[in-house]
RNA sequence: GCGCCCGUAGCUCAAUUGGAUAGAGCACCGGCCUUCUAAGCCGGCGGUAACAGGUUCGAGUCCUGUCGGGCGCGCCA
């Protein structure tokens, strides 16, 4: 199937060549004007090459438009402001996104560029020691949507969570919980200074009297219980949440399999560590740290560093050349440090592995007032919470609907009153309102696609109808940039701008019209809208009812 | 003090990666339901892009400085 933007910015790249031999090589890309009296595609090639041919923008441009061969897309070329190509394509060329979204379905906007390469994405990585909250959703729906945004590219895509189940956090939940029990027992002693302090210690603790039994003697049995019923817990919240991973990476494994052993002797072989006052020390700062880290404590015990960096290298080992962690940006000192780290093995691992995605805190409003999120102090919203209060759609769109550098304000008050009117509901409501216009047709919406696929399109020529078929032309490139930024919250800005042109059609045109050609052409159309919002709506697993 | 990130309409946020007249949603004002879902549409109001310089055909976007906010700066994770 023909795809004039391709094939236009390919003849548009061969006149600059005939035009400008000394930058045959110069990328041509065509782009979407802002406004649409700029054509359907605009090019800046006659700017960017003025300085480099010696020439006057305009003339220039002048002279790679005539260098134009002839097409049957274009309808005409103009030459605008300081010296862009504005291409506006005849209708035919603009209608032909339709049949195209109709015959390719939902892998219309995919792409197989990067088919063949493994691509994994780690997030949530909670530790074990409490339900999730509003940040670590934040970075489930983000990490969740990044990876299908992947997959839309051709990457083999591996989920995979990390769980820190060992050392000192976990020591102190099961510590905590014991205290807890005790106290239900009766025996109030003091409890620890910083242990967990959330309502949900104490329902472990009851739980574990109930079924385990009274004998608090034994902590490394809470300590099973405890992190086997937390993690039950968070596996189900993001069941709900509709999360799933394909693989859970156990840090305590890396110290059973000899992994955090062999990354130190390693590191130590590399002669980039020190002995200093009975600690051992990587030179970090060999490798742009601002200070050197300990590896192993004067007591004996490693730091987290290194199975952090151990760990990095069994994602290497496993083939995946691309890693993107999604990370809060509380830790954005561990970029640096996992870099050095996998640098100071010496293994030819690239410098910049891997890629992070660090978003910003969710700060959480409720009663107008903030919620200091603290597990500590055990006041904070846990996923489960807002999905029940707000939906799941909802929470995940408005997850991801902002840049992950942005910091954002959850006012739960508001998602549980005004729920109606979260952007979620805007874009769903655009795929109900076709396919209760198919209905009153007598079409399934099952069928639909089936059944416009070789409509006239001919009849799609209004402002409305333009716009909207340039924006479905628009969606193969927005994924693209999406998943080239990691970025999912371009995909719901998208989708509320194709939602919108969609409901300013509906006011504007009647579908079901007397005259069949313009009859079938708008539904046509229609349906290519809701199949497009289908697929852009499943990249961040939301759904798109029927019927709202 | 040092490092990273951020600063755009009253509020929450965008902007095709340096392009043309900076756009949406809330909020506010005024229109549109005997007609395919009014959870909608149309119009209006609202901007010294934190501030000051610089780079160039062209800057919200890049560079420098100042101010303001967030996070980090442990032999914790």
């Amino acid at each position: 199937m023909t795809d004039p933007k391709t094939e236009l910015e390919t003849a548009l790249a061969q006149a600059v060549a005939a035009v400008v031999p000394a930058a045959a090589d110069t990328p041509v890309v065509l782009e979407r004007p802002k406004q649409a009296a700029h054509g359907d595609y605009a090019s800046n090639v006659a700017l960017a090459l003025a300085k480099r041919a010696q020439r006057n923008p305009r003339e220039l441009a002048l002279a790679l438009v005539a260098a134009l061969p002839p097409s049957d897309l274009v309808a005409r070329v103009d030459i605008a402001g300081a010296g862009f190509i504005n291409i506006t394509l005849a209708p035919a060329a603009r209608q032909s996104i339709v049949a195209r979204v109709l015959g390719e379905r939902e892998a219309f906007g995919k792409s197989n560029a990067h088919a063949g390469e493994r691509v994994m994405v780690e997030f949530v990585s909670a530790n074990p020691t409490g339900p999730l909250h509003v940040g670590h959703g934040r970075q489930a729906a983000l990490g969740d949507a990044i990876g299908s945004l992947l997959a839309t590219q051709g990457y083999a895509v591996t989920r995979e969570y990390y769980y820190n189940d060992g050392g000192q956090q976990i020591q102190n939940l099961a510590v905590s919980v014991r205290a807890r029990a005790k106290e239900l027992l009766g025996e109030h002693g003091a409890f620890p200074e910083d242990g967990y302090r959330g309502e949900y210690i104490r329902e472990l603790a009851q739980r574990y009297l109930a079924e385990v039994g009274h004998d608090l003697s034994d902590v490394e049995s809470i300590r099973h219980f405890a992190v086997a019923e937390l993690r039950l817990e968070q596996d189900r919240d993001l069941m709900a949440f509709g999360v799933k991973f394909d693989h859970y990476y156990l840090e305590s494994s890396l110290y059973t399999d000899g992994r955090v052993d062999a990354a130190v002797a390693r590191l130590v072989a590399s002669g980039k560590t020190y002995e200093h006052e009975g600690a051992l020390w990587l030179r970090t700062t060999d490798y742009g740290d601002d200070k050197d880290r300990v590896m192993r404590k004067s007591d004996g015990a490693y730091t987290y560093f290194v199975p952090d960096v151990a760990y990095h290298v069994t994602k290497w080992e496993r083939g995946f050349l691309k890693v993107i962690n999604v990370q809060g940006s509380d830790h954005h000192s561990t970029v640096t440090r996992v870099r050095a780290g996998l640098q100071a093995m010496e293994m030819g691992i690239p410098r910049e592995y891997p890629d992070y995605v660090l978003h910003k805190m969710v700060t959480v409003m409720r009663g107008g007032e903030e919620v200091k999120i603290s597990k500590r102090a055990g006041s904070y919203v846990t996923i489960r919470e807002l999905v029940d209060e707000a939906g799941r759609d909802a929470v995940r769109y408005f997850l991801v609907s902002r840049k992950a550098d942005s910091e954002f304000v959850f006012d739960v008050d508001l998602a549980r009153s005004q729920s109606e009117e979260n952007p979620v509901y805007y874009v769903q409501y655009a795929y109900a309102r076709m396919c209760s216009v198919l209905r009153q047709a007598d079409i399934a919406p099952a069928l639909a696609v089936e059944q416009f696929s070789t409509a006239d399109l001919s009849p799609l020529t209004s402002p409305y109808e333009e716009a909207l078929l340039r924006r479905l032309a628009d969606f193969p490139a927005e994924l693209a940039a999406a998943a080239r930024d990691a970025a999912p919250h371009q995909i719901t800005v998208y989708l509320k701008d194709l939602a919108q042109e969609f409901h300013s059609y509906y006011n504007a045109e009647r579908f079901l019209v007397e005259d069949d050609d313009v009859r079938r052409a708008r539904l046509a159309l229609a349906v290519a809208v809701g199949q497009v919002i289908r697929n852009g709506l499943a990249v961040l697993s939301i759904s798109a009812p029927e019927q709202m």
